[in-house]
RNA sequence: CGGGGUGUAGCGUAGCCCGGUAUCGCGCUUGGUUUGGGACCAAGAGAUCGUCAGUUCGAAUCUGGCCACCCCGACCA
């Protein structure tokens, strides 16, 4: 590690012990000694990035979050890959109100339970000024007549219009999308991953049969995985919740579960099938071509801002974000190496060719040529934010027609020939795409386990944190005394896991198949 | 809601124990020298010390209330 790096990381911890005593990336040292508690630290070296890379800050506002443009930009070019996915497959995009009336929320028993311990909720519609004149008040007067719950997710009010637009088969399907934000009250919140508020998009489709929303609930449950994979370079595992952790209301819950590099799962998306749940408290039905009365079967999905989240702690290193090209907002930097403004001029004309003939291609290419920062600085920021492929040019290059090509995931340089710059750039960035996937993978793999007792399992927990596959009884009752004992929880049912009999490592009763624990956040 | 901590310039902080209107670094402005891996020198601007009250000739500092935020739990995408 670049101990001048960690330098820079460190300093702002530095004065509480006189000595740098911060984390960075993978490497976990403490000024070249040994780190031992690893998850604190590497979720103090995530807050540090995300502000240091430009991606967000906290609010002032209790538990929220402020998306600064460049991180923005990221979760816009997820946005577009995710729509452009949705719409290919029949979807189209629509939008429901933010609130929610309280009564909504009770219809579903199960929806209401699991949702009712995080909610905010307006019960004023006007302020008024303070008889003391010490600022202004709630007018009590304004009392809302029915509580309007802040949307923590949009099943009842989607459900309440799907009961006016379905009557017959012929409605049948719905495939509707909304991209909005929700409110969760969560106790504590942490950049990205969790937030009070935070921005997604829900999936909310009603089908004639509950075939055809079994299969919608796992086509989503591909999409998302095929996102992860492709775009983000995130590898995941596909799987099913146990019944203690699938979403209130739904039948069953799948999910896509990716490995953090401090050995954490993240949950990155969600594929509800809801059965007829909804249909049944918002009593909705339709009538199928025999002209009898019929639940519709429903399923929601959904994926967040949280996948930013996923996405930094996948690939970042001790030097920042790393950034997969198809998701990243600036492709290439263009940094000029100049003493005088004549040689940034004639810098300036060599650039422009390159970047015009790049971004005709479709990459989106910045040519930094501010003249109060040094190069050096330069290349140090476009690191932190994780543009795959910087190109310096200056004098040196003028004379030998040449330019320097740098990678941010291998930090390699090269010196190329200038004409042969925008040929091998697109195919660059390919590799860079393909190689942090790769490395993401050989991550996952050499951090996934089996164990086949109890012992072994809490020691992989404390040594080797990352994903565990284990046999489990398929109870409750063992599910939950584990994650009170270990803190690790079934992270999911993997959809591939062969038929493998074996014993609970907990209870010891028969099992015939191992599921996927882990640690998560 | 329990346990711990912090509030001083845009950011990070010193000063607080032992009262006398505020330290240093980054950043910012101007001028000069620099520029192939986080430049340097000089000059400058920028703070009702979280808030309200009390003690005092005098409060960033002592006392009390309030507020906000952070960290560790319970909760959770």
């Amino acid at each position: 590690m670049n101990s001048d790096i960690l330098y820079q990381f460190s300093e702002q911890r530095e004065c509480h012990t006189g000595r740098a005593e911060y984390i960075c990336g993978l490497n976990w040292l403490e000024m070249g000694k040994e780190i031992t508690n690893r998850s604190e630290d590497y979720s103090q070296w995530y807050i540090d990035l995300v502000k240091k890379a430009d991606l967000a800050e906290n609010s002032d506002v209790r538990g929220c979050m402020i998306i600064k443009p460049y991180g923005y930009s990221i979760w816009e070019k997820m946005q577009q890959a995710l729509d452009k996915m949705f719409k290919d497959t029949g979807h189209t995009n629509a939008y429901f109100p933010l609130f929610v009336p309280k009564s909504f929320l009770a219809k579903e028993a199960s929806h209401v339970e699991g949702f009712a311990k995080e909610c905010a909720i307006v019960t004023h519609y006007r302020l008024k000024n303070a008889p003391d004149g010490s600022g202004v008040i709630v007018d009590p007067e304004a009392k809302l007549e029915e509580e309007l719950i802040i949307r923590p997710t949009s099943e009842t009010v989607i459900w309440n219009s799907y009961k006016k637009w379905i009557q017959s088969y012929r409605d049948l399907p719905i495939l509707i999308n909304q991209w909005c934000n929700v409110v969760r009250w969560e106790m504590r919140t942490r950049l990205f991953l969790r937030t009070s508020e935070f921005l997604w998009q829900e999936g909310h489709t009603a089908h004639a049969t509950a075939d055809e929303a079994v299969k919608e609930t796992r086509q989503m449950l591909d999409i998302y995985a095929e996102f992860a994979e492709n775009f983000m370079a995130v590898p995941v595992i596909k799987g099913k919740k146990s019944e203690g952790e699938k979403f209130p209301g739904a039948v069953d819950t799948y999910c896509i579960e990716a490995l953090m590099q401090d050995g954490k799962a993240l949950q990155a998306g969600t594929s509800h099938f809801l059965g007829q749940n909804f249909a049944k408290a918002f009593d909705v039905q339709f009538t199928n071509k025999e002209g009898k009365l019929e639940l519709v079967w429903g399923t929601s999905w959904g994926v967040s801002t949280r996948l930013m989240g996923a996405l930094i702690m996948s690939h970042s290193d001790d030097d920042g974000l790393v950034l997969p090209p198809k998701l990243a907002p600036i492709h290439a930097v263009i940094v000029p190496i100049f003493r005088t403004e004549e040689e940034l001029s004639k810098i300036s004309e060599k650039v422009e060719v390159i970047a015009t003939a790049l971004r005709k291609l479709g990459y989106s290419v910045k040519f930094d040529n501010r003249d109060n920062y040094k190069p050096g600085f330069k290349f140090a920021e476009y690191e932190m934010r994780g543009v795959p492929v910087r190109i310096a040019i200056g004098p040196r290059d003028l004379e030998n027609g040449t330019v320097e090509v740098a990678r941010r995931d291998t930090k390699e340089k090269q010196v190329m020939k200038m004409e042969d710059v925008v040929g091998e750039i697109p195919k660059l960035l390919d590799a860079i795409q393909l190689n942090i996937y790769q490395k993401a993978q050989k991550f996952r793999a050499d951090n996934t386990i089996k164990v086949d007792s109890y012992d072994a399992f809490k020691k992989a927990l404390d040594e080797k944190p990352g994903f565990i596959l284990a046999h489990w009884d398929g109870t409750k009752e063992t599910e939950a005394a584990i994650k009170e004992e270990t803190k690790a929880t079934i992270r999911c049912i993997p959809l591939d896991a062969p038929e493998e009999n074996g014993k609970c490592i907990y209870s010891g009763k028969p099992s015939s198949r191992r599921v996927l624990f882990a640690r998560a956040y």
